[in-house]
RNA sequence: GGCCCGUUAGCUCAACUGGUAGAGCAGCGGACUCUUAAUCCGCGGGUUCCAGGUUCGAGUCCUGGACGGGUCACCA
């Protein structure tokens, strides 16, 4: 213990002794901090003298400044800060000593009428004051706050009170998260929530983690997608459906990536991915206007327009648009699949429709910065996809890139049970060969294809990348209030 | 997992070619009844991430490790 904390421990025990309750269970509250801000800040020097504004307000004390039998201090309620003239002749000699075990962090509810200073602040004179819970340990510097990336994640608390700033991209996420629920209840969605834990992890192509059940005596698997539970629910006759849940996939940690994410993931019978790309537009525009009043979002350097249409770009050309590889290398199979091995050291590349997947995500993606709808990919990356009437060998699927980001993809679903259950045989292959991340035979759902899945298409937005682009950040963890990080000690 | 960078007081950061580990804020004591990075005087506070090694001597150099950041790989 450093010798703050005994110091502050020792006034909390001379709070006790003064017969103070260090754990009330309640307190008196007129107005939260900003509240009192934003319904008096404009008032005048004059108007405020003239209309006795009496307040109780509580907060977190962020600074002190004594001067003798006066002093000033300003509280927060983590949104906005709020001075408080604190005399010795206005609440009494012992209030006043009382005052000085309280410390910078402490939490304490002020009682007394709004004025202003002179330099033209908002402020409360103090009558009364309640002490309402001690901080045991200092808080950080006041210029600087708290900087230490490693420490703001693993002191989410200590970020939330020192650096205000990070509590709106929490608000920015909760206001987008509740704007997507109103899209979709509006047209007549079902908001739906499937398994989180799963015996066959499917839908994505993904390593799962594990997890087993004591009772039942199995292993289940916490899920990589819900996708195969939303659409065994739309051959149920629910024709719209939409989850926003997390999903958990057992991969590599960057700043695009954390092991658990929130994912909205929506069906649509008797709709084509078509569709789905006019609906996304709709959403993620609406989202930005709503969220940044315009139409588009600074994002790093770049700005991101959202203005509709957006472009829509087939896979192939895509490829030949930014790869910088010449249209004809790309009739030479072999050439396309050894350039794609030589960009991957560590993953063999399988099949040419692998190999155009991973140069797309190394060469083609990053450039992607505008909202892009890259369509029809190879059908071998897409095994639950339909194929498309011109190309079989195409997907009627697209990926939503935005800031170079994956931000959702969307497909026209398979139907046809057969031709689903050859796909899955396919993934089975290559899981035999080492492919971990293929997928699994899921023969309940390829039962549920059989009673009809009517046509339908299915798309799935990354919310926290979504959250990313319009809070301007470029590290998933500035979105997630608990990213994972490895235990200390 | 590879590579690069970082880790020094509660916080933000210094410390040259290896030579007694410092500052500001925060804290403690004192002065001060409109301050706001309050001011003025005084004081305390360190496993320099950990373990080895080189050296008369290591915060500094070397080896190994921990944790984080960036980047690449895997993935969304």
């Amino acid at each position: 213990m450093i010798d703050q904390e005994i110091i502050r421990k020792q006034k909390l025990e001379k709070l006790v002794e003064e017969g103070i309750d260090i754990f009330p269970h309640k307190a008196e509250k007129t107005h939260s901090v900003i509240e009192v801000v934003s319904n008096y800040g404009s008032l005048t020097k004059e108007a405020l003298e003239e209309q006795k504004i009496k307040v109780a307000v509580p907060g977190r004390i962020l600074s002190i400044r004594k001067m003798g039998r006066a002093t000033f201090f300003h509280i927060s309620d983590g949104q906005n800060t709020l001075q408080v003239y604190l005399r010795e002749d206005k609440v009494g000699k012992k209030n006043y000593n009382l005052f000085s075990l309280f410390d910078i962090g402490d939490i304490i509810s002020v009682e007394g009428l709004l004025f202003k200073t002179k330099t033209g602040e908002l402020s409360v004179q103090a009558e009364t004051f309640n002490f309402l819970a001690k901080s045991l340990h200092p808080l950080p510097e006041k210029w600087h706050g708290l900087q230490d990336v490693e420490l703001r994640y693993r002191k989410r608390h200590l970020d939330l009170i020192m650096n205000p700033e990070v509590r709106k991209i929490f608000q920015l996420r909760c206001t987008m998260i509740s704007e997507i629920r109103k899209f979709f209840d509006q047209r007549g969605y079902l908001e739906v929530e499937t398994p989180m834990m799963q015996p066959i992890p499917g839908g994505a192509l993904a390593r799962p983690f594990k997890t087993y059940h004591n009772a039942l005596g199995i292993d289940l698997y916490l899920r990589i997608a819900p996708e195969l539970y939303l659409k065994r629910l739309t051959v149920g006759g629910l024709e719209k459906v939409y989850e926003i849940n997390r999903n958990f996939r057992n991969e590599g940690i960057s700043s695009e990536h954390n092991p658990e994410f929130t994912m909205l993931e929506f069906y649509e019978a008797y709709s084509d991915y078509h569709d789905l790309m006019d609906l996304t537009e709709e959403l993620i525009n609406s989202l930005c206007q709503t969220l940044l009043g315009k139409e588009e979002a600074v994002f790093g350097e770049k700005t991101i327009s959202f203005k509709r249409p957006w472009k829509r770009l087939k896979f192939k050309d895509a490829l030949v648009q930014h790869s910088g590889l010449a249209p004809s290398r790309f009739e030479d199979e072999k050439g396309i699949m050894e350039i794609a091995s030589n960009l991957t050291p560590e993953k063999k590349v399988m099949s040419f429709g692998k190999a155009l997947d991973i140069i797309f995500d190394k060469n083609v993606k990053p450039n992607l910065v505008q909202p892009t709808f890259v369509i029809n990919p190879p059908k071998i990356v897409s095994p639950l996809a339909k194929s498309s009437k011109k190309d079989p060998d195409e997907a009627e699927r697209f990926e939503l890139v935005i800031g170079g980001m994956e931000i959702a993809n969307a497909f026209s679903e398979l139907a046809d049970p057969e031709e689903q259950q050859k796909r899955f045989e396919q993934q089975a292959a290559e899981r035999k060969k080492g492919v971990e991340e293929a997928h699994w035979i899921d023969k309940d759902y390829i039962n549920s294809l059989e009673y009809g899945l009517p046509p339908t298409a299915g798309e799935g937005i990354g919310i926290d990348r979504l959250v990313m682009i319009f809070a301007n950040k470029k590290s998933i963890r500035e979105v997630i209030l608990f990213p994972l990080l490895r235990p200390k000690d």
